[in-house]
This record gives C-alpha cells, sequence and structure tokens, in this order.
DNA sequence: CTTGACCGGGG
DNA sequence: GTGTACGGTCAAG
C-alpha cells in the first residue's frame, strides 16, 4: 500500500518501531519488529578492537548488561578522509548512549559516532522515509479498534508515484484560564465550531457544561469525534496543555487524546516542552513563530493577534484581562467573554492554515515528523537536514560538540558581518532598492565553501582568501554548496512554476510553501556555520563567505557611484539608491553588476520608496539599521526605531509612528504639532490611563527579585496593601508624582491616582520624538515649549 | 564595557 | 527517551 507517514514513536519489551500514516483510505498503524539500535566505533586498530570486543562483557554504572547483537565492518567518509567504523548493533535504544560510553575508554577505540540520534528518526533516515513524501509498505494487515488497520511491516521504502497531496483534518482549540480553573474550551475546524462553557450563556456556539470534569471529557470526545488529524493552537506546549494536565489531575481524568488512546505526554526539549499527543499532530504555532516566522514579521511582539494581524490582515478586538476577569466574575455581558474567545479559536484556525503547511513541508525536506519540524530552531532543523544528506553520501555524522568546546567557540573573537553603509541623515525623495538573491547561499555555492573543502591538503585548484590564511578547494563539490544548490535550484524552478499559477489556488500556496521552505533551509546554512553549537561548525567557512559578501556589495556600490547614483544606504546585500531617470537607467545598472558577479548569483531590483527617512547617533553620525520608508501606496516600513518595540507607554509609541509619517509624508510641521499636542495633553492631564501604562510580567513574588525595577517595586506597594501578587500574572504601572526614583514612583495603575507628566514628557515621549525631530533642527525645549509649568496630572 | 538576570507566549 | 537545546535586552557592577 502507499502511505504517507506523519508520527513515528517505538516501543521496548518487544522492540518496535511505529509508524503512523495515512492515505485517501484512512489512517494506519505500521509495525515494524525488525529495526534494531546501533552507533559505530571509530577504532585506533580494526583488529584490537574486534579482540577487545571478543566474549567481551559490557555493564551499565547500574550493573546492567550490555548486549552488542551484532557488528559489522562498514566504509564511510570522516571528514576528507575514507574511514573503516565498525557498527555496533544492541538490543534496546537507551543502551546506546551507555555502551557507546563503555566502548569509548577501550585503547582500540579512537571515538564513538552517531550515538545521540533518536530511534525513530534513525529509522525514518535509514529507509529514506519522509513525511509529506509517499511511501511503499509490504506487510501482514491486521485489524485494530483504533486504525484503518494495523500493518506488520516487512518492506518499506519511499514511493516514485502518489504525486498528489493529502487532506488533513486540522482543528484549533484555545482554553479560557479564570482563577486556574479551565471555564471555556473553543474548538474550531472547517466544519466545527463550538465553545464550551461552565457558565450559561445563550449563544448558537455554546455548549454548556456541567463543571469542569465534563469540559475535559467532552475535550477529549470532540478531539476524537472529529477524527482530528493536526491540533493547532497559540503557545499550547507551554500553556493550554499544562492547564489541561492539571485539571485533569483534579477531576482523575485520564487526558487520552491519542489515536490509540494514549495519554498526552510532555517531550521535555532543552529549556522547552512540547505536548505530545500519540497518531495525530500537535502542533503549536507558538514556536514555530518565533524560531522560524520571527525574522519575518515586522510586529513588535509575538501574541497572536499582532501575528494574525500581520500574516492574516486580521484586526484585533482587546478584551484585557482585567475586563475579562470583571465579566466573569459579574455575568455582565457573558456573550461579549464568550465570542471573545470563541474567536481566539478562529484566529488560530486561520493562522494554521497558512502555518502548518510550512511545518509539513519542513518535514518533506528535512525528513522530521511534523511535530519536530514544528519546534525545532532554524539550527537544529539545519542539522537534523544535514545528518540525513550526510547519511545518503555515506558520511559519518560528526560529533555534538562538548560545553567546553561550545563555550571556546563562543569565546572566539567574533568575525565580521554584513557590510553597512553609515548614511546622511535626511528624508530622501524617490529612492530605488536593489538586493542580492540569497546573497551568502550564492556566495557559498559560487566560491564551493565548505567545512570539507576548507584547506585540502593535495588540492589541485584552491581558492586562496588574502585576507586569511586558509582557502577552499575546487577540485569537487563540497557538502554544503551542492545541497545549497539543490536547493536554491529547485526553488527557482518553483518559482518559475507560481507565476504560470493563479494566485490563491490550491497549487500556487502549495507551491509557494514549498519553496519557502527550501529558503528558510538554503538561508540557514551560513548561520549554522557560525553557530557554535553545529556539529559541522566552521569558522573559517562563515568568516570567508561574510567575507566575500561585503566584497561583493562594495563593488556594487562603486558601480553605482561610477554610473552616478547617489549611495542613499545599504545593509549585508541591499542597497538604495537615487538617481534622475532612475526607471530608464536601471536596467543598464543591474546588468553591468550582473555581469561582474560569479554564476549563480545575482543582483535584482526590489522597489521604489516615495520617501526615506535617516536618522543619526548621538555623535551626530548618521544611524545604521535604524530607517522609515513609505511606499507609492503609503504603506510604512519602520526599521530599527527601538523605541516602536520594547516596554514604552502607548503614547510614546503612537507618538513616534504618527510623527514617523507625517515626517515620511513630508509633514514636519504637523509632525511637531504631534508632538506639541502630546505633551500639552500630558501636561493638562487630558491623557487617559490606558496611554499611560506599561505592563511587564512577574515570574516570581515581587520580593524575591534581587533588583529594583518598576515593575517589581510596583508589585512589592500593591502586595503590602494587600493585593495578592501571583508569579506569572502581568501588571501595569504608571509612573506617578510620588517617589524618589522612577521605580519609587512606579504604581500599580489601578492604585495611581496622579501620573507624573514630566516623566512622560521627558522619558518617553520626548526621546522617541527627538530621534526624528533633532534631524530637522528642533531641540528638546523648542517642543516642550518654555517656561510651561507642567500641571499635576490628577486623574 | 562586561556580566548576569530577566523575558517571551498563554489567561 | 540513542534525552536535557535560545537569543535579545537591560540594569548593575
Amino acid at each position: 500500500m502507499q502511505i504517507q507517514v506523519f508520527d513515528a514513536e517505538y516501543k521496548t519489551g518487544p522492540l518496535k518501531l511505529i509508524l503512523y500514516g495515512k492515505n485517501r483510505e484512512g489512517v494506519y498503524k505500521l509495525v515494524d519488529t525488525e529495526f534494531r539500535p546501533y552507533f559505530y566505533a571509530m577504532p585506533t586498530d580494526l583488529e584490537s578492537l574486534k579482540d577487545d570486543l571478543e566474549g567481551a562483557n559490557f555493564e551499565s554504572d547500574k550493573g546492567k548488561k550490555l548486549n552488542i547483537t551484532d557488528t559489522e565492518i562498514e566504509e564511510k567518509k570522516y571528514g576528507q578522509e575514507t574511514v573503516k567504523v565498525l557498527k555496533i548493533e544492541t538490543d534496546i535504544p537507551a543502551n546506546v548512549p551507555k555502551l557507546k560510553n563503555e566502548l569509548w575508554d577501550l585503547e582500540s577505540v579512537r571515538r564513538c559516532l552517531e550515538f545521540d540520534i533518536p530511534f525513530y528518526r534513525r529509522y525514518l533516515i535509514d529507509k529514506g522515509i519522509r513525511p509529506g513524501k509517499w511511501i511503499e509498505v509490504e506487510g501482514k494487515e491486521q485489524s485494530s479498534d483504533s486504525f484503518e488497520s494495523e500493518i506488520i511491516v516487512e518492506e518499506i521504502r519511499p514511493s516514485i508515484e502518489g504525486k498528489n497531496d493529502l487532506d488533513w483534518n486540522s482543528m484549533a482549540f484555545d482554553l479560557e484560564v479564570i482563577d486556574d480553573r479551565i471555564v471555556m474550551a473553543s474548538f474550531r475546524s472547517e466544519g466545527f465550531r463550538r465553545l464550551l462553557s461552565v457558565k450559561d450563556i445563550d449563544l448558537d456556539f455554546v455548549e454548556v457544561v456541567e463543571d469542569e470534569r465534563e469540559l475535559l471529557e467532552r475535550f477529549i470526545e470532540i478531539v476524537e469525534g472529529e477524527n482530528v488529524d493536526i491540533l493547532t493552537g497559540y503557545n499550547t506546549d507551554e500553556y493550554d496543555f499544562p492547564e489541561l494536565r492539571e485539571a485533569a489531575n483534579r477531576h482523575n481524568v485520564e487526558l487520552s487524546l491519542g489515536r490509540n488512546g494514549e495519554r498526552m505526554k510532555f517531550n521535555r526539549r532543552g529549556r522547552f516542552k512540547g505536548a505530545r499527543i500519540k497518531a495525530r499532530m500537535h502542533l503549536d504555532l507558538y514556536p514555530f513563530v518565533t524560531h522560524i516566522l520571527a525574522p519575518g514579521i515586522d510586529s513588535e511582539t509575538l501574541d497572536l493577534d499582532s501575528v494574525a494581524e500581520e500574516m492574516l490582515g486580521l484586526n484585533k478586538d482587546d478584551l484585557s484581562w482585567s475586563e475579562m476577569k470583571e465579566i466573569w466574575e459579574t455575568e455582565d455581558d457573558l456573550e461579549k467573554f464568550a465570542k471573545y474567545a470563541m474567536k481566539d479559536a478562529d484566529i488560530t484556525f486561520k493562522l494554521g492554515n497558512e502555518i502548518t503547511p510550512q511545518m509539513l513541508e519542513l518535514s518533506r525536506i528535512t525528513g522530521l515528523i511534523p511535530f519536530d519540524s514544528s519546534r525545532l530552531t532554524y539550527g537544529q532543523l539545519t542539522e537534523n537536514y544535514l545528518i540525513r544528506e550526510a547519511y545518503n553520501r555515506g558520511m559519518l555524522t560528526r560529533n555534538r560538540p562538548s560545553q567546553q568546546k561550545r563555550s571556546k567557540r563562543d569565546r572566539e573573537q567574533a568575525y565580521q558581518g554584513g557590510f553597512v553603509y553609515t548614511p546622511e541623515e535626511g528624508l530622501y525623495e524617490d529612492v530605488a532598492v536593489f538586493d542580492f538573491r540569497s546573497l551568502y547561499p550564492t556566495v557559498m555555492v559560487a566560491h564551493n565553501i565548505s567545512p570539507d573543502t576548507l584547506n585540502v591538503e593535495s588540492c589541485e585548484d584552491s581558492f586562496e582568501l588574502d585576507e586569511f590564511d586558509y582557502s577552499f578547494c575546487q577540485d569537487e563539490q563540497g557538502f554544503f554548496p551542492e545541497l545549497v544548490e539543490d536547493l536554491v535550484s529547485s526553488r527557482y524552478e518553483l518559482k518559475k512554476e507560481m507565476k504560470e499559477l493563479e494566485q490563491g489556488s490550491q497549487k500556487y500556496k502549495n507551491i509557494y510553501n514549498r519553496q519557502q521552505a527550501q529558503k528558510i533551509l538554503a538561508n540557514s546554512f551560513y548561520g549554522y556555520l557560525g553557530y557554535s553549537g553545529a556539529r559541522w561548525y566552521s569558522r573559517e567557512s562563515a568568516e570567508a563567505t561574510t567575507y566575500l559578501g561585503r566584497e561583493y556589495i562594495q563593488d556594487s556600490i562603486e558601480i553605482a557611484e561610477e554610473m552616478g547614483y547617489e549611495m542613499v544606504y545599504g545593509d549585508t546585500d541591499s542597497v538604495m539608491l537615487r538617481k534622475e531617470n532612475l526607471r530608464e537607467d536601471m536596467d543598464e545598472f543591474l546588468d553591468e553588476v550582473n555581469s561582474m558577479l560569479p554564476e549563480f548569483m545575482e543582483l535584482e531590483f526590489e522597489g521604489f520608496f516615495k520617501r526615506g527617512f535617516f536618522t543619526s547617533k548621538e555623535s551626530g553620525e548618521g544611524a545604521k539599521k535604524k530607517y522609515a520608508l513609505i511606499d507609492e501606496e503609503g504603506g510604512l516600513k519602520i526599521t530599527g526605531f527601538e523605541q516602536v518595540r520594547r516596554d514604552w507607554s502607548p503614547i510614546a509609541k503612537k507618538t513616534q509612528e504618527e510623527v514617523l509619517r507625517k515626517v515620511l509624508e513630508d509633514n514636519v510641521d504637523e509632525a511637531v504639532e504631534i508632538v506639541e499636542d502630546t505633551i500639552e495633553a500630558l501636561r493638562t492631564g487630558e491623557v487617559d490611563v490606558e496611554e499611560l501604562k506599561i505592563y511587564t510580567t512577574l515570574t516570581k513574588p515581587p520580593e524575591e527579585y534581587g533588583n529594583t525595577a518598576p515593575h517589581v517595586e510596583a508589585a512589592k506597594k500593591a502586595k503590602k496593601r494587600g493585593d495578592k501578587i501571583e508569579p506569572e500574572t502581568t501588571v501595569d504601572y504608571v509612573i506617578t508624582r510620588s517617589g524618589k526614583s522612577i521605580s519609587g514612583q512606579a504604581e500599580l495603575t489601578k492604585y495611581a491616582e496622579n501620573y507624573d507628566a514630566d516623566y512622560y514628557i521627558d522619558n518617553q515621549v520626548i526621546p522617541v520624538a527627538m530621534r526624528v525631530l533633532k534631524v530637522f533642527g528642533y531641540t528638546e525645549d523648542q517642543l516642550k515649549g518654555k517656561g510651561k509649568q507642567s500641571g499635576l496630572g490628577q486623574f
């Protein structure tokens, strides 16, 4: 039969590897009892290693027997050499690391390798199985209660046929928790929309449940009844599932959410945990947003509303935490609460429809199950891809660096990054942006930069870098350039294919996601080479890549200047230029640059902007990475104005954005008026307290903090007044007029009777406004108007 | 300038 | 579970 695998695990006693897969008939369980765990021992001397293993008995620290069930000599590539290694097979996956420790102590063993690859991943790699790709299975079919059937695998291999995509049943959910009790749960899929509530609410999508216990039971029934393949949520790993588990413990309910009836379990993943539901895909959108999508998201925060607003264009419908609590307690307008809760699942579902296909595409390329591909960081994703591709090329995977090695790598002098042009502060009209198509990946391909081409001893065609005392051999294509070239070329083909398709069609979306996943991976290689935790760490490769990137962008700038362009700004892989008749002349410029570039590299036209604004540092020198652009449709692109991102009051953030917009609309006078009006409003006490609130989350009881941050001091004072301040609460505070320091003046909003207008003027509004307006010659005093005394700012 | 604490998302 | 993996920002030193 043909099937697509989407989940994998193993069980011991006796050892079986279990896959869960789906085709058009349904969901199947596949069981392979033949596959055995193994690792490699690289010998100092093969014969004496064989002697050492002959009749040897290995024991774990606890005295348990560690069996070697089989050994085999294999020839593998390790770095630039070919070596003979001994494959050591054992009976239980958990014995692999233990046995590895025993063997590594032998004098006949130089090192052990590939002892830390999780067993189910090892299986998928060795069998060539990738989720999202069809595989062929032969075996004995048995009936099963939970699945279409269960198959005892005899043969399993990648399938050449089977191009059509599968549909997955996706469902999003969200919980509402008040006073540590789950009071609502909302669900949304293509054909199902429901809110469970423990309080009576008369709305068509609401199902009223008796209590929290019944809510849990219904939760499980809904997931089962709707035959969910993909369950999504936002921060469900760290919030919703921990809440669910606690509730389940309280009521002694088994959270049997797995298709096989198995309990939800948490997987430890470093500082994170992942809620794992067997034979379904629980894909938390938040880790993927932070790990993978964040660099491409402009929003200052990565909360559900902001991310959905940016990715889907949905506007938010804010209900603050205190409002929610109040509604729940007073039972006044519970409908509003219910609609809000339902909307969260709706938004998550829509966001999931955008994001889960990207996760599945990453699984298709890397071969990781979606549970993993959705939660790993860039580096880990790249590494898992490398491990698989290395295996396919008969290469041994390098070992992970020890903690000491990592910190040694971290302590090394940082190498130089991208080239950033220092702009002249001011407002520029009609700027054009050009950028290099995948600069670092293409540099790596163009110059064959790779850990395995670095300083090859007997190399005929060696590329020497004048700046550094190392070289890259050009005789054979290296591991990294080969992978990058495959990804970049394949992506290029897909992009061509995309142009032929109707935007918004399913086919278009599929291909878009595929090329997006390839882009993500191709771009991660450079960073990976310079990441201290990388198995294939190569500082030289990373350093050479940025060095060559700088050379190419500087060459392009030189060409532009020779051709009469005015250089406005440039950062790493892009340049902003100005010139009369630019639209007519730019092809000539592009041709000139592209003929200078090696094959595979390309400078492209990115777009026009009506105006660009650049500011300067304290020293008066133009500020790098801090600018704002407005396009011809009036769209703003603000970069680097850090005030927009931090814990600043809404009034400061809003003022800055309005000022930037006015400036970009070439209306500096109105920009100044905005600041003056804001200051005036602060002075006369007209400003709404909402505009002054600063939010921060307390992660522990306030008295346990060593420092005196404003939010901590405000919380301490509130506690003295008798407030219950628990860890994990977000406090909002205002800087009032009473107190000695800023921290001393901080009060929780509800206790604030007045506000310190001077603080908000001098420390919030003026600094962010001045960042922009000083460029036009304004001083702080001018913005403040002189001599006026601040009022009391009473609420 | 360096070091170490803190934070993210969720309600 | 072939376990124990972040990265940016800020205040204090």
